[in-house]
DNA sequence: AAGTCCTGACTGACTGTTCAGTCGAGTACG
DNA sequence: CGTACTCGACTGAACAGTCAGTCAGGACTT
């Protein structure tokens, strides 16, 4: 029998998947432009002309690999969210993915992808194009639980869609710092800042 | 005759000086990795050969061209500064160097420089504490025009390391969306929030 | 002559990509 | 059932281009 798992999952589809996983390791590891088709295929212990076959050039590989990660992440986002409480709670949580999901084995590096990925945007307007919509994604999350907030009368009307926009802008700003390990921003301190913002700008007690 | 400048300034310092600023733009351009000795010889008319003459490898000029090119923007950021003026026009000076100055002539796309300086930040020890000292002396920098503001009796006191730490990373991470074209957050909106939250945090009318 | 600045030609290592061909599992056919 | 054929997954080896770094020497200054 070809392997496939439970559900009619091809071969191909196995290794596709492993191919990108790998790949956006090494990315976060080495860097975008430093991995080789070479590392990639070792990692699974292929061959590079393996690679190929899946993907037609390195670069393909690559991006697909930032996008297959990126998507990861907000999934596991959305998920998180489902479980309803309390407006705070939820924050609470965004703020925990932020700071610590990307530390954590499954998002290997997440912070050095991230970086990657802006650089890479800041280059390919395709890239740039998927950042742009995964970042509205992650706003229209925020918007969503303080939506949420307002019509479970939690909090009074306030101006959502700024409010999005300026705490996922001071999420960025304080992930860097964390990313960096400035001895002034540890990621307590960063966690604090972004409820206290909250706080303040919702008006919550 | 060796071409000095007038203050006994060698052709070996300018040429120097070519090759950082040629790097940088590069690096701006293409992204470190992809930054090719010949690309900076070419940019300043001379072999790839004297550009190893002056910098032992690669990576010692790319890393001192980052390091040339953050030292240049604080500069200048000290330099407007020095002027005095009211709190709140400082503020909004700080402001237009973070949004405007980057897309400037003599900075040529310093957003990808920025990223990319996080990027190298990110993987090697020596960029991330150089990075660490920047973003420390840029924080000063917001701390000593604050409490300027004190001293003057513009405001009341507050907590001015507090206050340095949240507006900086708030520009940071308005800076990333302004710089990969977010069609939510241009740069006028960008400078609204950043001002209106310097206000809202400094009690300022 | 000594020293500095500079160059063209070269090389050795690396690496994305191609390609001819292997292997095993299914499948049609007699 | 066995044989021939197809096809997708896979590989080793080679190719072709790229690039950091070397070197021997030239020109110009002091």
């Amino acid at each position: 029998m070809t392997t496939t798992s439970p559900e009619g999952r091809q071969q191909s589809d196995v290794r596709r998947d492993q191919m990108l996983v790998a790949a956006a390791e090494l990315i976060a590891e080495r860097g975008f432009e430093r991995t080789r088709i070479a590392d990639v295929a070792k990692r699974i212990e292929t061959s590079p002309a393996l690679v190929m076959y899946y993907f037609a050039t390195k670069d393909e590989l690559l991006t697909a690999a930032l996008r297959h990660s990126e998507a990861a992440f907000y999934r596991a986002a959305e998920e998180l969210l489902d479980k309803p409480g309390t407006l705070d709670k939820r924050l609470s949580k965004l703020v925990d993915m932020t700071f610590d999901s990307k530390t954590k084995e499954e998002f290997a590096g997440a912070w050095g992808l991230w970086f990657e990925l802006w650089c890479q945007a800041f280059k390919h307007p395709q890239v740039a194009q998927d950042r742009r919509e995964l970042d509205q994604q992650w706003r229209d999350l925020i918007t969503r639980v303080v939506q949420a907030g307002i019509d479970a009368g939690e909090l009074s009307d306030t101006d959502v869609e700024q409010f999005a926009v300026e705490w996922a802008a001071l999420l960025d700003g304080l992930s860097v710092q964390v990313a960096l390990d400035d001895p002034r921003v540890d990621t307590k301190r960063a966690k604090r800042i972004a409820m206290d913002f909250a706080r303040r700008a919702l008006n919550l007690t």
